[in-house]
RNA sequence: GCAGCUGUAGCUCAGUUGGUUAGAGCGCCGGUCUGUGGAACCGGAGGUCGGUGGUUCGAGCCCACCCAGCUGUACCA
């Protein structure tokens, strides 16, 4: 009989998702607790949806197409309705509030934090689930809201470890946009489409660079545009003087030009008090929010759309200006798009200003860790009224692999448990004895079961565990009334000298005995000597 | 979707102008060593050479198509 060989399932992880070990599990469980206590100071209170929600609760062009799994992952329920995992954890809070409208008092703040799932070409610091977690304020009107919500995205990235300077929170304003393309002719619902191309245009532009936006806004652009190889992007089709009015607005703080405020009459005040302030020519000036906002309305500030949007950044810079917040950690930039969609005033994206390199060194584009914005019409899909809402949301994978590639995502090494070893099998019931005994004093412990008939496995199981030190006890022993205790840290660092196998096994590095009694006592004072936590020590 | 690159052991990769039975390192398992982790030495398991078809006396190598992965780009409500 040939003997056919089984075909062997392959075991694989569908590409975009990931599995998770202890020390990603421990760093990622640190990071939440860390935004949590953020938010909670801010006021902000817990709640959790589900990962379903009906798909049209989500978007509005779904429920329409045979298959849609553009996007999101979608599946029919037994009466044929479309259900679809949540992409983003904005739209399901939406759904809640409209859906328990009479039961919650107003302004509703509450945070969430959970998976979510996008079905999109997977990439470095891209995952198809990733998790978020967000403070959303539904009801409140004013641009006191936005405000504190770039003011607790900023500390939030500090308390997570990121230095001032190597982060910072970008501020814009769809008004302000919506004004500027009104003035050239794209206003209306005709123009939408042409809207749209002009919008991811100028979020390209830290991408492709000013010429690069230059030709997207005109007839497109190449892939490569030296050899015009590759995938081609059509353009907005604006002519010259569209382009320049649209760049002048872009480059007004992200490129070329910084819009610098006069403080002439306030230098000398400043350097008083140990700012650093440039000097220009006769007159004083000093990179700020407010000489942004100054640009802006010489240059736009006739048109009314964007003189409303104007307006209110200056109030959210003058909001974080008078909490300390300056532009090195809110900055107002006209270049931030963001959500195209349903964003209607604000909008503000976490970046990282440091660079992240590959293990090949090349430099990596995480993108934005985390964003936002007002969404005054997504409460409203569900009701006759408009509601107003803003709110941030964190990419915890995201940050986390930023972190991580950077080396900054604290990877302590997670200590195993105490491993006591078996070295006669009708002893199990003694030894199980032992382990509860360490269990009850809140050390993680457990008996060795696997094949106990080498001893020399059970060293090395522990050893792979990272166990700090096993609990041995064979007939010698238990006839004494005592156990071995043998610290493998210690001996790890006490045999590095011994390259003899005979000596090695003879010297038993760290190795003590101890009454039975004595048990807990002494495994703790190992583990303190290592810094292992235990009992209440634990998180 | 479009473009480029890459598919050989669990991992990283060799593999001559096409030539018997496809290799190495690491890892894994076992032994030296049934009361002691590491090192060392010895041994072992593990491959439809991504798939299908073609050219050839003969294909891991050449050709066509397909599939998968990576990178970029596009899309991302």
């Amino acid at each position: 009989m040939a003997k056919d060989k089984p075909t062997k399932l392959k075991a694989r992880l569908p590409r975009g998702l990931a599995d998770r070990g202890p020390a990603e599990l421990a760093g990622t469980r640190a990071m939440l607790d860390t935004i949590r206590r953020v938010y909670e100071l801010y006021g902000f209170e817990a709640l959790e949806t589900p990962f379903i929600e009906y798909t049209d609760a989500l978007g509005k062009f779904l429920p329409d197409q045979d298959r849609p799994n553009e996007g999101v992952f979608s599946f029919q329920d037994d009466d044929d309705q479309w259900l679809s995992l949540r992409y983003d954890l904005t739209a399901p809070l939406a759904r809640h509030v409209a859906e328990n409208f009479q039961d919650i008092a107003k302004p509703f703040r509450s945070y969430r934090q959970g998976w979510v799932f996008r079905n999109e070409k997977p990439g470095p610091g891209r995952f198809r689930q990733f998790m978020q977690f967000d403070a959303d304020t539904v009801g409140a009107p004013t641009v006191a809201a936005d405000a504190e919500i770039c003011m607790m995205a900023a500390d939030t990235l500090e308390a997570l470890g990121i230095a001032r300077g190597d982060y910072v929170i970008k501020v814009n304003n769809r008004k302000v946009l919506d004004g500027v393309l009104e003035a050239i002719g794209l206003g209306g619902d005709d123009n939408a489409g042409r809207r749209l191309t002009v919008l991811r245009a100028i979020d390209k532009f830290d991408k492709v660079g000013i010429e690069g936006v230059r030709d997207l806004l005109g007839e497109g652009r190449w892939e490569n545009p030296a050899a015009k190889s590759g995938d081609f992007t059509k353009g907005a089709g604006l002519d010259e003087y569209e382009i320049d009015t649209v760049i002048s607005f872009v480059t007004l703080q992200s490129g070329d030009v910084t819009p610098l405020e006069d403080i002439t009459g306030l230098a000398a005040g400043a350097r008083a008090n140990g700012h650093e302030v440039n000097n220009y020519g006769s007159g004083q000036f000093v990179e700020s929010n407010k000489g942004v906002v100054n640009h802006l309305r010489a240059m736009f500030g006739n048109y009314a759309t964007s003189a409303e949007g104007i307006e209110e950044l200056a109030e959210i810079a003058d909001l974080a200006e008078a909490a300390g917040y300056s532009r090195d950690r809110i900055r107002i930039d006209p270049s931030v798009v963001r959500g195209l969609e349903y964003y209607t005033g604000p909008v503000f994206e976490a970046e990282l200003t440091f660079e992240v390199k590959d293990e090949k060194g090349r430099p990596v584009r995480f993108g934005s860790v985390g964003g936002g914005g007002r969404y005054d019409g997504l409460v409203g899909r569900f009701r006759g009224e408009a509601v107003p809402a803003t709110g941030f949301s964190i990419g915890v994978s995201r940050l986390a692999a930023a972190l991580s590639a950077l080396g900054k995502l604290k990877a302590a090494t997670e200590y195993g448990p105490v491993v006591v070893v078996v070295m006669d099998r009708d002893q199990t019931g003694h030894y199980m004895g032992l382990v509860k005994t360490l269990r009850e004093a809140g050390i993680r412990a457990e008996m060795y079961l696997g094949n106990p008939k080498n001893l020399g496995n059970q060293f090395k199981y522990a050893d792979r565990r990272n166990s700090p030190c096993v609990v041995i006890q064979g007939s010698d022993e238990r006839a004494a009334g005592t156990v071995q205790i043998k610290d493998l840290i210690e001996g790890a660092k006490a045999a590095a000298a011994i390259t003899d196998n005979a000596e090695w096994r003879e010297s038993r590095p760290a190795q003590f005995e101890c009454s039975e009694a004595e048990l807990v006592e002494k495994v703790k004072e190992v583990l303190g000597h290592h810094g292992v936590p235990y009992g209440a020590a634990r998180g």
